[in-house]
Parts: C-alpha cells; sequence; structure tokens
DNA sequence: ATGAAAGCGCTAACAT
DNA sequence: ATGTTAGCGCTTTCAT
C-alpha cells in the first residue's frame, strides 16, 4: 500500500502500544483526563512512535481544518506580501494555518481558486484583490463558508469586507499640496476602469474643486498603474511649456517609474517638482528626498479582515453583513515645497 | 450537526439525485467511462447541487492531498517574497496548493512546524531559510514525506536541497571593485555566527588575497544584517581618517540603511564612494545612482526546489540526496567608480 | 458499466 | 475512566 509509505503512526499504533482502546487515546488528545499511568504509558508511546494526530481525519468528524483559504494577487508585490504577513502571522496566533493562491491577471478565475479552496477543505476564506485587477469576484453559488475581502475598492462585493478609503486619501494629499500654495498639481492617472483608478481621482478633483483650483487637461496624464506608466508620464509633463510645480502619482509602481524619470531628466525634487504619491513602501524612504505618501493600513486592515473572520468561523454571524472602512493617512516627509514661504 | 452547515453537497447527494450508486458517481469523478446517459444525469445533479469532491476525504483514501506545505521567513521581504511567489506559480501549475508558516525568529520551531504541516495533510515540503536567521533546522525522526530546502548557506542541512554559493558572489563582486582600481575596500559584515555571513565574508578576504591587497582591520565593520547595521556602518567608516573608496554592503536590508547614511552625510556615490551591495531588489535601481549588486538566482532557486520536490513526490528517490546550486550573478551599473581612468 | 461493502484516521455518543 | 461502535466523504476491491 502507497498508504502505509507515506502516512506515519496512526492513532490505532498507538491504541496497540499502549494497550488501551482507541478512543481513550483520542480523549487524552484531545485534553480529556486519563489515568495517571495511561497517561504516562501514552506520552511514551507517542514519543517512541512519533505520532501526531492528522487534521485532516479529524474534520472528516469535526468540520473543522484549522485551515483558511487565502486569495491574494502577486505575493512578489510590497501590497500583497504585507497583508499575507499580517495575515498569516495573526490566524497563526489564533490556530489556523494558510493555504493560498494567487493570481496574476484576471478575476475570472475566483469563483474556480474558490471552488479548489473549499474543495480542499477551508474552515473560512480571506480574499484581497489588489486595486489595479480588473474584473468582479465572482462565489459559486451556494457558498457555505465565511469570506471576508479585503480591497481597496467599494461597491464591488457584498457579504463581509474590509476596505480603505482612497477617495480620502486623494484628497488629502491633494489637499496637502494646495495648502502648499500649489496650483498648478499634475496628476498620473491609474488604469482606466479600475475602481480605485477612478476613487484616487475622485480625491483629487473634488480638492481641486473645493478650493477652487481649475484642473488644466493637460496636467491629468494617463497611466495605466505600472512602472512604465509612471515613468512616461513625467517624460510626458516634462514636454509642456507651463510645467506643473507637484505631481500626484496615484500608485507605487507608477511611482518608481516616475521617480526614475524625474532621475533620467535630472528634475531636483523639491525645488522644481513637489513629488507625492499613494502607497507608502521601502522606496518612499529611500529614494532621495524621502517622500510624501498616502499611506495604507495594511496590516490593520488584514487584522481586521481576521478578526472578522474569526468571529464567523466561530459562528457569530450576528452583523453580517459588516463592511469595515479605514482611513489612510498621509505622511508628510520632504519631496513637497512650500510655496508660501 | 454542525457538519451539515458547512460543508456543502457530497457524492452521496449526487447519488440520490440520479439514483445511482456512490462508487459510480466517484468512478465518474476521476475520469473513469460510465454509460453517456448516466454522464448527463451525474453533470446536471452535479451543476444543479453545485458539488465538487473534496479532496480531504480523498485523501483519506489515497493518501494525497496535493497540498505542499512551505515554511519560510517573514513574507513581507523582497527575499523570501520572490521565492514565494515562484513557489506557487510553479506548484499551482502542476496542481498543487501550499500552505504555508512563517517564522519570524529563530529555527528552533521548525520541528514544531513541520510536524504541524504533516498532520495537516501535506504530500511534500518546501522549507526556506533566510540566511540571516540563526540556529538549526531540525526535523521530526521519522519524517516520511519529501523535503527540499531553498537556502543560501551550505552543510546545514542533509538531504535534498538547493543553493546559491554566497562566497561566489561576493568574490566576483570583490574582484570587480579591485579590477576598477579600487585596494581601499571596506566591508560590511553580516551577523556573527551567521553561516551566509561568514561565506560571504570569504569571498571577500579571498578576492583581496588573490589581488595581494592587505585588508585593514578598520575597514572591516561589525554588521547585524539589518537596517541599523548599514546605517552606523557607514558612520562609522566616515569617522577615519583615511576613508575607504569603496564599500561592500553584505546584504539587503543593510544596504538600505547604508544608504540612508550615505544620504545624511552627503557622501557623493560613486565619486567619493564606489557601493556594492549583496542582494538585488528594487532599491537596486530605485536610488540613485543604481546599484552594482549580487544578484541571487531566486525565481530559478525556487524552481528547480519545486521540480525536485515534484520528482520525489511521484515517488522518483533516484538521485537522493541531491544538492543543487546555483551561482549568484553580479550585476554592473552605476554606483562603482573606475579608479584606472 | 454498475453496485455493495469495506476501510482510510479520527471523534463522539453510548455503554460499561 | 475506559471501551465499543457508528460514521464523516471518499476510493477501491469485488461481485454482478
Amino acid at each position: 500500500m502507497k498508504k502505509k509509505d507515506r502516512s506515519g503512526t496512526t492513532i490505532k499504533d498507538v491504541a496497540r502500544e499502549t494497550n488501551l482502546a482507541i478512543s481513550t487515546i483520542s480523549k487524552y488528545m484531545n485534553g480529556g483526563t486519563v489515568r495517571k499511568k495511561n497517561q504516562e504509558l501514552i506520552e511514551a508511546a507517542v514519543k517512541k512512535l512519533n505520532y501526531f494526530p492528522n487534521n485532516t481525519a479529524r474534520w472528516l468528524r469535526t468540520s473543522k481544518t484549522y485551515r483558511v483559504g487565502v486569495i491574494a494577487g502577486i505575493v512578489n508585490s510590497p501590497h500583497t506580501s504585507a497583508i499575507l504577513n499580517e495575515i498569516e502571522k495573526k490566524l497563526r496566533d489564533h490556530g489556523y494555518s494558510v493555504s493560498f493562491f494567487s493570481f496574476d491577471e484576471n478575476l475570472d478565475k475566483t469563483k474556480e481558486y474558490v471552488e479548489y479552496m473549499i474543495s480542499n477543505g477551508v474552515d473560512g476564506m480571506l480574499i484581497t484583490i489588489p486595486g489595479n485587477t480588473e474584473g468582479q469576484l465572482i462565489f459559486p453559488e451556494n457558498l457555505r463558508i465565511p469570506v471576508v475581502t479585503i480591497e481597496e475598492n467599494s461597491g464591488v462585493i457584498q457579504g463581509d469586507c474590509v476596505q480603505t478609503s482612497c477617495t480620502q486619501g486623494a484628497y488629502e494629499i491633494t489637499e496637502h499640496l494646495i495648502k502648499n500654495g500649489h496650483s498648478s498639481i499634475a496628476v498620473i492617472e491609474g488604469r482606466r476602469n479600475s475602481l480605485t483608478a477612478s476613487e484616487r481621482m475622485k480625491g483629487y478633483f473634488r480638492a481641486m474643486e473645493d478650493y477652487g483650483i481649475p484642473v488644466r487637461p493637460e496636467y491629468v496624464v494617463q497611466g495605466d498603474y505600472i512602472y512604465q506608466g509612471g515613468y512616461l508620464g513625467i517624460h510626458e509633463l516634462w514636454k509642456l511649456n507651463e510645467k506643473p510645480t507637484a505631481v500626484f502619482v496615484t500608485n507605487y509602481d507608477m511611482s518608481m517609474g516616475a521617480m526614475e524619470a524625474i532621475y533620467d531628466l535630472g528634475i531636483r525634487i523639491p525645488e522644481q517638482l513637489s513629488v507625492v504619491v499613494f502607497d507608502d513602501f521601502e522606496l518612499s524612504v529611500m529614494v532621495n528626498p524621502k517622500l510624501t505618501s498616502v499611506r495604507q493600513p495594511l496590516a490593520e486592515l488584514a487584522d481586521a479582515a481576521c478578526e472578522l473572520l474569526l468571529r464567523r468561523m466561530n459562528g457569530d454571524e450576528s452583523d453580517y453583513p459588516k463592511r469595515i472602512r479605514m482611513m489612510p493617512s498621509c505622511i508628510y516627509r520632504e519631496s513637497v515645497q512650500d510655496l508660501n514661504r
């Protein structure tokens, strides 16, 4: 039997070794009380045979796997990895392990992934959609396990979710530029049809409007949420006769491209151009000067999602569906020049 | 029953719906042939009831979970996330999903983690040890599933592993400095007792020796593999009367600290100081000027590890234990001044 | 091609 | 406190 080759010692072996009933072993392994003598017997046998209980078989009876499925974007991005890191830590603290899938492109496959996860026996799921992903989350029809989504958008999903308000962050950072005396404020937009992109633009437009500053069409350049977009965006802006005094780059990847272009063109920050960016990762403090940016509370987001999921998995459905909104915060560093002085 | 609340449709339900035997359904689901009429019946029922087979129960019979356990360091680091990303993609392509644990501190808990993973029913395991982690991998005694480790060290583990040669990379990058006319070459060392640290230092010392350049003790400054170490290291070097013309920073976190210190002190790269670093992530190209660095082939490492594990899980033990060594490569950019010109 | 039945490792009544 | 037994969802002989 293949079986015997792979799987190690079972509860049966321990029972045989100790001359006790299987159920006694089971009881003890689950924290029940047995006679001291038997406890010692069991301990000895467990050690000798190197037995540890099989959660998978356990699940068959209890319908608990203590495993949660996580579906996320490319791990190798600071956004996803920050969230994933927090999720894993948090869930492990609560005795859960995580199985995860990442998807590269679109969301079409989520349904398939979700089904696969359930096939694999998870007690619940966490889904985090990177803001620059197109498409819609699709769930199998009669989903029986709790799912909490972590996202930057709003309105995409029904059900439990935690999210950040992109509009708010974009508004604040634009306002910051305005308060520093800027009115020629360019923006490098995210990909068309992206919800986060339009949320962020909304924040920008609203701030401009609130302060009565007209938006010049040539200052709104179309990006795509990737490196390239930021790079080309800056080049485009720098061809203008009347150059902006500030630029708001609306996501992380684009901000790297933008910085590259800024170096290439020899533009001095903040003397010639003030720069603010959406998302705050390592780069923001490693470039010179350090960037003023909008920071999404990723760890807090992940934490809240885990808490909620944990409650759901424990059967508490009281406040379903719950939508938790968190506010991003602006981090003021050295990349903005104060034009008032 | 809790049970019924959570778990969805079972094979039983499909059998009832179609008036066929459970075993017929099972056969069909596993690619066996059934009468056309029955096939249609089953398909219809599966769709109607939204049935998908439960891998976990399946495992009970087949001892295959199609799940592999991954134990890695902090996900939220470019090193780990690059590897994890590749592993997940690769394994998913082969029909496996990944369960993972990360550990923050030391390796003492690996044994526990490994046991837990096995309890959870994985077909194999991948363990990646970040080079800056102390301690020894400890495995449970009669481990019945294949394990492949991915590491930067050599000699720590018996069994299958893939690794990079740190010594080689450190040698090459030091040699590069020498060939560019440098002889006052400082190095910021990794943490004491770290194997990778000593491997990297070995590369440095060997290159210096091969080219007959004496190593000045004050140019070897002790770091700790974290940000702080790089930061303080540069400050320490810059207090010296005879400053080095080049510095080799031996890991990523320290190189960030070093760059920070370099900015703070207003040191110009490469005019005043040439900088080379071990590890090549985003930072290296985002700073100005771009950094010459040693790049570990992380994706390739992960790929090779997956290939090997996949073979082992398919029962091919032919070349056990296999040790695959990969060479890092140097990426020459703009942070080194050519003193020969 | 189909079905009946045994059994994977474990837990949970229930009886002792 | 311990043992007996049924059964979780599924695959796999072995009959039919």
